[in-house]
DNA sequence: TCAATATTAGTAATCATTACTATTATTGAA
DNA sequence: TTCAATAATAGTAATGATTACTAATATTGA
């Protein structure tokens, strides 16, 4: 299945290149309906998801029930804080070897690993909070 | 709220007690159903969380779309096939070193670190199959 | 210009999970 | 043992994210 251009494909991909912060699809789609009134919900979905398939994007299931979206393809870790829920990108060095770490010993063959990191992002670590 | 003691949590446990296949609140409602018929999958749901916030039970958020529960909440790792979806678990050294790695130079506090390898287990490495 | 067909808008359906409510079970104390 | 307080349940309805469906529209290469 070969596939055409299209508008609404186009300006959810160059929206989400403007946006540093992961947004859900549902962020997508009021964002992009602000230029596209009648852009759909499901259109928001498909393409998405679609782009994700072609690795243009990248689908972040970070365990909150809401994926969220990542125009940055760049192997990179994430960031999720426990208070503000905010999603950052983390510039670390690769902690790839954990894949030899867990292959050592397990019969069958390790080909990636998903890590999120939790905790306190530097705004809401800012508000010394006692829980 | 202190809590009392029912038949339905005790049963739920000792069934994920038994099993190494971290199953689905699917699958341990209609398990445990076998042995109490009209419990509600309300029930299972509700105990389930409730266990897992109590720590006696861990929740798996493995980005299937399908909450898995595991009754041994000791630290370990978990490995998912991406053939035939199964969850097993690693045996391997400590790869906690990981979140020194990803506070270098991060600005807020790292707390926990969640992470889950890919790729295909023994059974399906052995079919050789050629994707 | 046109026909083939990928894509869309709008809406309905699905799936996992949670919320609600009247009833039942557990508990500690009289 | 009896009992009142209340945690827990069964059954069902509601929610929220995502996918499926379908008639209409947009894109494409010839």
């Amino acid at each position: 299945m070969t596939h055409k251009k299209s508008r609404q494909r186009e300006l959810i991909k160059a929206f989400l290149m403007t946006r540093m912060d992961h947004p859900t699809a549902d962020v997508v789609y009021s964002q992009v309906r602000q230029e596209m009134p009648n852009i759909s919900l499901g259109t928001v979905y498909r393409n998405l998801t679609l782009l994700s398939e072609l690795g243009e994007i990248q689908r972040l299931r970070l365990g909150d029930g809401t994926d969220h979206f990542d125009a940055d393809t760049s192997p990179h870790n994430h960031f999720i804080c426990n208070h503000c829920k905010a999603v950052i990108d983390l510039e670390m060095e690769s902690i790839d070897s954990i894949d030899k770490v867990a292959a050592a010993g397990f019969p069958g063959e390790i080909e990636v690993h998903v890590t999120y990191f939790y905790g306190s992002c530097p705004a809401c670590a800012g508000h010394s909070q006692i829980s």
